[in-house]
DNA sequence: TAAGCTCGTCACGAAACTGTCACGGTGCTG
DNA sequence: CAGCACCGTGACAGTTTCGTGACGAGCTTA
């Protein structure tokens, strides 16, 4: 599955040059005109990351951005904003872009394509689809296969998210309101100790190859994907 | 649970900016446009980081930072301050009044987050996710993990949580009471000695890598982490 | 429509953890 | 060296947390 690119922006100009460029690079582009627009598409649809103007008709991109970070489903959406030179400069005196989710325009697309790869790696690294091999436990996210020493494991949609989600963050513990955040998506109600149960269910389908181990439970706070 | 920073700062499009930037880097942000607003939430909540603007109507940064300092609840709660001008009379001032770091206008997002990372680290180290090596025993808080001379050690979430706090605040004494406060939390009741049970246990944790003799008895004080 | 699969929830029991106490040892004080 | 305060230690019961088997609902597939 390709990366959904939410883009927020309301020069048809600069959407269409962004929109076809980022398309061709395989991301899938949800392009919106107005802040409102936006927030209207979020409700039914996360994408993995925004791109929002600074300056915007209506609610502009730091507004917005505002809004999805009190919103707790969309919290945790990655966001880089295009702020402009010129007319912005005076309202960020004191301040300069230095940080990693800015862009100043102009820019070019190649650095903005550099910029939306680095904040998904490092804010979403499971939407890549690099194999990802541990000590002989092999996960293909493109071909959804899963192998212990070149043995097919078998396990559900679930596990396989869980396990995606281990091993693309691994060495570090989750509590179980996390995982639920990560791997089920924020806006579901669903009981703490059903992570249990998928962690016991992915235990079982790791057990062929011995790999059920990589699975730890750290009591009192979560579980762990880790060596050891 | 992530840091906890509250922003004090009556630009709007500045506040914007930090506040999205600090959430970015995976902090929790409060922010109020007046001292007076800072002062009344501050009843509630304690952050663990105060970033007040030098300059604000009513109550200004260098003001709320002296009350802060003067009020036992908050008198050690790390504050920096934000400088329009790097005036040295300026600087002075800051520091008297109590200010742990000054950051002077313009400056960049990313030294304000390494400015805060590094007040962090030495008012707050417990916070931080830093790994930590004394003498070849380890601890890795994001992994939940301890090692001594690389074999992995056990033990439990109290005894971790009274590890973590010694391995931070090492070289110095702490009596029964302050560990109560500092490592189960504020307003517990329970009685002193139990802390002498989990400093058992944590020692008893620690023996496999004779790492228990840095767990130390000052007799009469309380206990202290420390190397001989 | 029936069979098969997956999912979320629940209840039960096992295991781990916690706080407290009593006893005994240790070191300081006079 | 006796008395005393202080601390280490083992045991224990109450509580919390986690693993596990079972079950029904919903969905897909044949």
């Amino acid at each position: 599955m390709n990366p959904t690119i939410m883009v927020v922006e309301d020069e048809p100009a600069i959407q269409d040059l962004i929109q076809i460029n980022l398309e061709m690079g395989g991301y899938r582009v949800l392009t919106h005109g107005s802040g409102e627009e936006a927030l209207k598409h979020i409700q039914h649809e996360l994408p993995d990351l925004a791109l929002l103007d600074w300056m915007l008709p209506g609610i502009s991109g730091v507004e917005l951005s505002k809004k999805l970070r009190a919103d707790s489903r969309t919290k945790s959406l990655p966001i880089i904003l295009l702020t402009a030179k010129g007319a912005e400069e005076d309202k960020l005196k004191g301040l300069e872009s230095g940080a990693d989710d800015y862009i100043t325009k102009p820019f070019s697309l190649r650095e903005l394509e550099a910029r939306i790869k680095a904040v998904l790696r490092r804010r979403a690294p499971e939407l890549t689809e690099d194999v990802i091999d541990v000590h002989g436990l092999r996960l293909d996210p493109a071909s959804h296969k899963v192998s212990g020493f070149g043995k097919t494991l078998s396990l559900g949609p679930t596990e396989f998210r869980l396990l995606h989600f281990f091993m693309t963050h691994p060495e570090r513990v989750y509590s179980r309101t996390q995982l639920l955040d990560f791997v089920w998506g924020d806006h579901v109600f669903i009981e703490e100790r059903t992570v249990d149960v998928h962690i016991r269910r992915l235990r079982a389908a790791l057990s062929p190859s011995k790999h059920e181990v990589l699975i730890q439970t750290v009591r009192g706070s979560g579980y762990r994907f880790a060596k050891d």
